[in-house]
DNA sequence: CTTCAATATTAGGCTTTCCTAATCATCGCG
DNA sequence: CGCGATGATTAGGAAAGCCTAATATTGAAG
């Protein structure tokens, strides 16, 4: 058996990893709110027990067995996200919440039952591919928002997941996965740009649009 | 917060004080699968935190937040168990023991929408009633199958939950909530009923007879 | 009313998961 | 190349839960 704690450490050693270069001591630490001495430790035991390999000063990478379970984790939260926001109509920052509980305490055998009644969706509600119960995950496709040229059209395939407040900005601007963007305008010196959303015209950060995945139409 | 520990010593404190007496600590280790020592050492956290009291040689007995506790923690695992069997088709038995994870970490509004999505259902599936948000829980109605005549006919309104090996058989012969049955022959010395069911005849000893409640016809 | 079985408790330990404070190591910048 | 910031680690503890072994208490049955 595994513990939650150890679901939540792999977890988020696998989304650091996804952002870049294997995750630091410092930022394991910062993301799951405890001190860099207990993240320290923690790796050591999951080190131990064959599911990361963790060299000072470099970061924490995930061994195969560690990958595939970290896997079955995204595979369960996304799953009960998909749940939470179609079948209970609950607001996409507060799914979020309530899926990083449940993912913890789902048998496999829930956990297909629970895909199968929603129809095997391939993502969760903000866009990020579900992995197959053998451990298959689909490439992310879409281009950063920012990345697009003014009067390009685009529709959003990804947002970000995680950030609660993150989440509720996005939601009240109406960008979700399926929403058609147009770039009206770009602001130099790596400033804000002006997207039209339906009726609607907004400003975005340059750092939040390069978080959003996008596909030119 | 309060952790999945102690709420699964509260429901089971919850339990056992229906069926008679207040929860003597052995009776209490030997259902939550604990030595009798733990059991002590929790009982006392538990009074320390004001959710028991408890007399020793007389048992633990909830105080009314531990009560409300409990009660609340009933209706999680029971809407579990109805949205388990009735939205994802799961066995009786997995259902129980999914529900005893799921349980611990559903959050109100959670609890609230799944209640609004399953049609405010009265009972679980094995006829247990779902205790209120406020609550509140209905009065148990029905008499023990054990104290029907030969010839009465009747219908099952509750079953035991808990021991996944009773669910089974129970299961297995049709009987559930909402069966009819007929008492054809009661055996003499505390011996089996012999029931019909549909077409299908079979015995029941005394004992799980007396833990299945029907109301009679 | 005594004795024995059931119940309770103490003593001592283990693991997991977290913490603070303090020290040590390394990397990169000037 | 040396020094300061960042990162890593050690030392020492705490609380929750669990355990075994041993001891004390109590209630009920003879």
């Amino acid at each position: 058996m595994i513990s939650q704690s150890v679901e939540e450490y792999l977890e988020a050693i696998y989304k650091l990893a996804e952002d870049g270069a294997p995750a630091g001591i410092p930022a394991l630490a910062e993301r799951l709110g405890v001190s860099s001495v207990s993240a320290n430790e923690m790796v050591r035991r999951l080190e131990r027990d064959g599911l990361v390999t963790y060299a000072p000063y470099k970061g924490v990478t995930l061994t195969a067995e560690g990958e595939a379970r970290a896997l079955n984790i995204l595979r369960r939260h996304r799953l009960w996200e998909r749940f939470l926001v179609d079948v209970l109509a609950m607001p996409w920052e507060e799914a979020h919440e309530a899926a990083c509980g449940l993912e913890h305490v789902s048998s496999p055998s829930l956990i297909d039952r629970l895909e199968r009644f929603l129809g095997e969706p391939d993502t969760c509600p903000h866009g990020h591919a579900v992995p197959t119960a053998t451990g298959q995950i689909a490439a992310r496709n879409g281009h950063p928002l920012s990345d697009l040229a003014e009067g390009d059209e685009a529709v959003v395939v990804q947002v970000p997941e995680e950030e609660p407040g993150v989440l509720t900005y996005l939601s009240g601007l109406g960008l979700r996965p399926g929403t058609a963007v147009v770039v009206e305008a770009i602001a130099p010196f790596e400033g804000p740009l002006t997207l039209r959303v339906g009726e609607a015209v907004l400003a975005l950060g340059r750092n939040l649009a390069s978080r959003i995945l996008v596909e030119r139409k």
